[in-house]
DNA sequence: GACAAAGTTGACCATTTGATCAAGATTAAA
DNA sequence: TTTAATCTTGATCAAATGGTCAACTTTGTC
């Protein structure tokens, strides 16, 4: 994929600015979205010459591919970790606000994924339609038996699992949009994080609530 | 803004390439946004010549605006229709229904929208903090009346807000991922609209049910 | 049918963009 | 200290991009 030196092996300096190109990257391309950003941005805002940047990945694809595949991973983790032996409440929460911490402290990732999804997820499509797809089938089935066990009102998993990406997302993909409506002071981020985890539970779980 | 002829008004053509030119417009900058979308793209999509097409619209830039200021109007239609003198399951089922339907019918317009949001609405400042935080402040205030009286359970009214919001646009914005994952035969995309509407309504009008 | 207004486009331009390359500078192992 | 591997970049390139212009064609009005 990008340089490797002779044994194979990552010198300090290519591990240095292999993490400063990615970190610029990603700045760039979560903002911008594939097409809209260009290689001279991402390298001014590395810090370093373009050819030097292309000495470590070699095409604008290549390094896009990189970003994007690490940021795919974190989004799969917490989802991956939902428990069927749990009782959903506790799954659920957990889920949710794993979720909500994400959209909090990685939100460019966040905003990376939604951006490639916009564009028709050129590059995503074998992930979603396999490892991802496998994913909600399995997590689907759980809530069906948590369903079938009377622990929570009766509901199409799917939608529910959407509702919960969507929901939490939105905090990471829509934050200039809460940053314009709320009038941003310093402070006020954490708070929303806090507000938004109390009224999903409160809505999540009295909705859920078998009665 | 645009090209009118010498007593101001819009000859036939006119009025039909503007359209056709909008469409095309709406259809890249919906998928790509304002800077990975070029003016031969649109052009071509419009099926016309690019000196032609800037005959009409100057400037990407007075294209792009054009788009965007007719899609955030639809945008903010159904939220002020909202009214605080009914009662909160039919208001807020009704908004979540407009919401999903202009979610199936213009889902592009969603898409536009989202990707301005992400490229963090440098065109849109001045509307989110305006006329948007108005009407937003306007609705909470209706929420927390309806809490008040012990219609609903009482939950911050921004947060719900933000949380129908994103489950309904989740359905335009994400569509590319929701058909990977379900496998787009036809019709499929319909009844899905159908599940949304009953699982939102489930979740929601159970929970913000006050008990 | 004459004529001005409106509509259309090929050719062109300056700038930007992704990418290459040769040549020099730095690093690290012996 | 030598030397090969690694790292760095100015100069350059072809293609793409937003936009202009002059010349031509079509449309609508009298």
């Amino acid at each position: 994929m990008a340089v490797t030196s002779q044994n194979g092996r990552r010198t300090r300096i290519q591990q240095e600015n292999r993490e400063r190109i990615l970190k610029a990257a990603l700045d760039m391309f979560s903002r911008s979205g594939y097409r809209g950003t260009t290689l001279d941005e991402i390298a001014a805002t590395a810090g370093m010459s373009k050819p030097n940047m292309l000495y470590y990945f070699r095409t604008k694809q290549e390094l896009y591919q990189t970003v994007l595949q690490e940021t795919l991973d974190d989004w799969l983790t917490p989802f991956a970790k939902l428990d069927p032996q749990g009782d959903p409440a506790s799954e659920l929460g957990a889920y949710i606000s794993a979720k909500l911490a994400h959209a909090r402290i990685n939100p460019k990732a966040s905003r990376l994924f939604a951006n490639e999804i916009l564009q028709g997820a050129p590059l995503l499509e074998g992930t979603l339609k396999g490892p991802l797809k496998d994913l909600v089938e399995t997590k689907s089935k759980a809530i069906r038996t948590w369903i079938a066990d009377g622990k929570m009102v009766p509901v199409d998993p799917l939608h529910l699992i959407y509702m919960i990406w969507a929901s939490t997302q939105h905090y990471a993909d829509f934050e200039t949009q809460m940053d314009a409506l709320e009038g941003t002071e310093p402070g006020t981020r954490s708070k929303r994080f806090e507000g938004a985890e109390r009224t999903l539970f409160t809505v999540l779980f009295n909705g859920l609530k078998p009665r």
